[in-house]
DNA sequence: CCTCTATGATTGATCGGCCC
DNA sequence: AGGGCCGATCAATCATAGAG
């Protein structure tokens, strides 16, 4: 389960450096979480991870408290009361989902029980 | 520690940086498969056993890994050995094609 | 003991696949 | 055709273990 990246390009390097494979070159999109009116054009990628505050951690766990799903009209309150767009909203449920899955499985088996390796 | 909202986590969650052993394996499997360092889930947790290390933690540190590797964009670590530090890690030579082209980022 | 670097962990956001 | 979710990963950063 991964990316199956491949690229073929008959170039003629002269001299590498170091070998450069495609998973190297593998670039993503930058954020279109753009905040119009703060500091860019609108339309333009922040380029930059936003930071949530503190105030905007402390409503979203409180929210995902209450449900883990959102809805539409849900989600739309949120973004509009935390002052975030729709989409940061939910992918930062998106994102919770994922983390509490990932701290149940590691609080249930840390703990290696043997190495039944030869 | 919750994020950037001071340490204050006196407990066992520390980090604690992976003996030789682990990091070597971990290594020689990344080199061995340079071509496409995406371990499969088996694989990750095949290699968290050796390790022992958990899942998580294997991931982590293959992710940082290519991204730091892919940083200085290449495939070779330096034996950062200490002077008189075992010098095995025989990089298992494989000249075929690598890829090298110039860039294509149609976007 | 303190300074600086290597490295593990965290997290907002992207990518491809799948479902409805 | 489109939107949301999952799982994996990326990318930037934090915080600390360790080297000197």
């Amino acid at each position: 389960a991964g990316h199956r990246e491949n690229a073929r390009s008959p170039s003629t390097e002269t001299s590498p450096p170091a070998q450069t494979f495609d998973w190297m070159k593998v670039k993503r999109n930058p954020p279109k979480t753009g905040k119009a009116g703060e500091y860019g054009f609108v339309g333009q990628p922040n380029t930059v991870r936003t930071n949530f505050t503190t105030k905007q951690l402390t409503e979203l766990e409180k929210e995902f408290h209450f449900n883990k799903y959102l809805t539409r009209a849900r989600r739309v309150e949120i973004a509009a009361s935390l002052q975030l767009n729709e989409t940061q909203v939910k992918i930062w449920f998106q994102n919770r989902r994922m983390k509490q899955k990932k701290r149940e499985k590691e609080g249930l088996l840390p703990i290696s029980p043997a190495t039944p390796t030869g | 520690y919750d994020r950037y909202g001071t340490v204050d986590f006196g407990s066992s969650a520390r980090r604690k940086n992976a003996t030789r052993e682990t990091t070597s394996t971990l290594k020689t499997w990344l080199y061995e498969h340079r071509k496409n360092p995406y371990p499969t889930k088996g694989e990750k947790i095949m290699l968290a056993i050796i390790t022992k290390m958990t899942l998580t933690q294997v991931s982590t540190w293959f992710a940082n890994a290519r991204r730091r590797l892919k940083k200085e964009n290449k495939m070779t670590w330096s034996p950062k050995n200490k002077a008189g530090e075992e010098r095995k890690e025989e990089i298992p030579r494989e000249e075929d094609e690598y890829s090298a082209e110039g860039e294509g980022r149609g976007r």
